[in-house]
RNA sequence: GGGCUCGUGGCUUAGCCAGGAUAUAGCGCUGGCCUUCUAAGCCAGACGCCCCGGGUUCGAAUCCCGGCGGGCCCGCCA
């Protein structure tokens, strides 16, 4: 907003020539108090010890040489702080209009900068499980930002059809029959205490893939045959690389469907095997084996040793080819991101923490190349269970398709349990709709809050809380605001700000004021879980506003009041669409 | 063993990167508020050696060093 700018810019402005004036060549900051009592600070404990002065000696002598004027509407001192309030009559009106006139869109200027985002990427060996479901929530939600930070953003999703898993999983979808995987299915079912499998295509291809794994185990001969198609895949066989993609393929659709569950679409898919086939793989190993770091093993397996790279002990010598000359998964990872680098100006790496050592081994290979832009990684830790890791082996695993299900049921009791008494009447349907929204949004909003570095213990009763800090509280106060709005039909705007003159109006505004600065903090900072914390403040501020004031009957203030509720709905619509989740007019 | 990371009321969590004013919020707990715009709400209250020990600084939850505890990683796997 850039009425808050202008504050800033007006601020720094008087301070730099109240010093210039004492004759005092300090540098100074200004920062957002931890107080009420002001809008902006200037810290003068910095400035002691040049000026050999203490810091509320300082803080009296600057507010006694400011005058207000502007957009400052008052100048004090307090506790070594030089305190700024802002006008709030030109807040107010200049909140309002900013977000009026955005019409709804906060996207900033075009930056011309090309951003890929690769998020996801899980194997497609098996359905996405909460254990990992952190990866498309926070990489959809930083996609989201970005775009409004005016970038051009591309979501990647890197499917791995190479090797040893892909090769397990297409050889039981084309030798498990259907009712040894059937029975299979059940089996685990009872397990995790369901009825029956879900009918759908990643659950029902997992069934297989855990059917081959065992059969691996036991019998030499599918241990042969399943060796042999792995040879045959290296040796580049077209029938078997085809094969293998084709069942990937499928299990991907499975993914997709519960990515698109949560709203999650990605603009494209990269496979692991297109830089096989063309060459690209290839190209990375010749050129490194020209390096100066490059090396081979006596058995002849070429690596570079990265001791030079910041990378310790017994992890310098990083292999990028077998001894009988095949790629790794790490030297094709190598020629895609060069491929990504080659029509993105910005890479940023949604991944699981169990990556960080191989993402810093990849930038120093990628530096050794002579790339001076390196991926940016954004690393996120585990969800666990409380009995510990996930394992889908042990059966030890949430999926999100469960998670998904058992949110929107809980919404679904939670809309019906109102209805005739919060609610009008809503039909069946509506009721769905509206659970499913306020479901997958509850899920989004509890994964996205927390910082991705904070490894996470996955509670039903966390993740099926709609009260306080959660998604149905934001979504909550957007359905609130339109219901009123829709209460009060026609009416012409009004941002005369004598009007909104309550502490909690002038609260309000204060909030909204802050969504740029949020976005930008979000998205450039690479720091989402900043957006849900702003949204929820905002929603309390919001409530708060509500509780105090009347709205609909408030004589001469009445359009001025549903203006500033229009542009909270407004904003909080954003929000919730930055979040990928549903803005519900009523629930 | 080495590297990386997290540690904040009973539980969950913001603040830490860019050190500063009474440490943020939620769940739970205690009490109050629906004849009025959606009570998935609002108000009030109780609950904190910010893991421990040193150091830097006028000032440390924040920076540095050393512990302790949890997590992750250390394949010619992907």
């Amino acid at each position: 907003m850039s009425i808050m700018n202008e504050f800033e810019n007006q601020v720094r402005a008087k301070v730099a020539d109240a010093l210039a004036v004492m004759g005092a060549d300090v540098q100074f900051v200004t920062e957002l108090p931890s107080v009420d009592t002001a809008d902006l600070a200037v810290p003068c404990f910095t400035m002691s010890k040049a000026l050999r002065k203490s810091p509320q000696a300082i803080a009296d002598e600057l507010a006694a040489a400011i005058e207000p004027s502007g957009l400052v509407s008052s100048v004090s001192s307090c506790n070594g702080y030089l305190n700024f309030c802002m006008d709030g009559s030109a807040l107010v009106k200049g909140v309002l209009e900013d977000i009026i006139g955005c019409g709804g869109c906060f996207i900033a200027e075009k930056t011309g900068q090309r951003v890929n985002v690769e998020h996801t990427s899980t194997n497609p060996t098996g359905p996405i499980h909460v254990g990992r479901a952190r990866n498309p929530i926070i990489g959809d939600t930083l996609a989201r930002c970005l775009k409004r930070c005016g970038h051009e953003v591309t979501t990647e999703y890197y499917v791995n059809d190479v090797g040893k898993q892909v090769v397990i999983l297409t050889w039981g979808v084309n030798n498990v029959s259907d009712e040894v995987a059937d029975a299979e299915a059940e089996e685990h079912a009872r397990n995790a205490g369901h009825e029956k499998e879900r009918d759908k295509t990643d659950h029902r291809l997992v069934a297989k893939y855990r059917v081959a794994n065992r059969m691996m185990e036991s019998d030499p001969e599918v241990q042969a045959q399943i060796a042999d198609m792995l040879r045959r895949f290296e040796a580049g066989d077209r029938e078997v690389i085809d094969t293998v993609r084709h069942t990937a393929e499928i299990m991907l659709g499975g993914l997709k469907e519960t990515l698109s569950n949560i709203n999650v679409e990605l603009d494209r898919y990269t496979w692991e095997s297109d830089f096989i086939a063309d060459g690209s793989a290839r190209d990375v190993v010749e050129r490194l084996k020209g390096s100066e770091y490059a090396g081979q093993t006596d058995d002849g397996a070429w690596f570079v040793d990265l001791k030079d790279f910041g990378i310790q002990g017994k992890n310098t010598k990083f292999t990028f080819t077998r001894s009988d000359g095949t790629t790794l998964y790490t030297t094709r990872d190598i020629a895609y991101h060069l491929n990504k680098f080659s029509r993105s100006d910005r890479v940023i790496d949604v991944l699981g923490e169990d990556q960080k050592l191989g993402s810093k081994q990849l930038c120093s290979v990628l530096e050794i190349l002579g790339h001076d832009k390196l991926p940016e990684p954004l690393f996120y830790s585990f969800v666990s269970l409380p009995e510990g890791k996930m394992s889908t082996r042990k059966g030890v695993v949430v999926y999100l398709d469960d998670l998904i299900d058992e949110a929107v049921a809980h919404a679904y009791d939670e809309i019906k349990s109102r209805v005739g008494t919060r609610n009008s009447d809503m039909t069946e349907e509506r009721m769905r709709e509206i659970a499913r929204i306020v479901g997958t949004g509850s899920i989004r909003y509890n994964i996205v809050r927390v910082q991705p570095e904070k490894q996470l213990v996955f509670k039903w009763s966390e993740a099926l809380n709609f009260d306080g800090n959660s998604g149905p509280y934001l979504q909550y106060v957007h359905a609130r605001a339109c219901s009123m709005l829709r209460k009060a039909g026609e009416f012409s705007r009004d941002t005369d700000p004598s009007k909104l003159t309550d502490p909690m109006e002038v609260n309000l505004v204060k909030k909204l004021a802050r969504y740029g600065e949020v976005l930008r903090e979000a998205g450039d900072g690479k720091r989402v879980h900043m957006l849900p914390a702003y949204g929820h403040e905002l929603a309390v501020a919001f409530n708060q506003f509500y509780a105090a004031v009347s709205v609909l009957d408030a004589g001469p203030r009445r359009d001025a009041r549903l203006t500033l509720v229009e542009c909270t709905r407004t904003v909080l619509a954003d929000v919730l669409d930055c979040l990928g989740m549903g803005a519900p007019e009523e629930m």
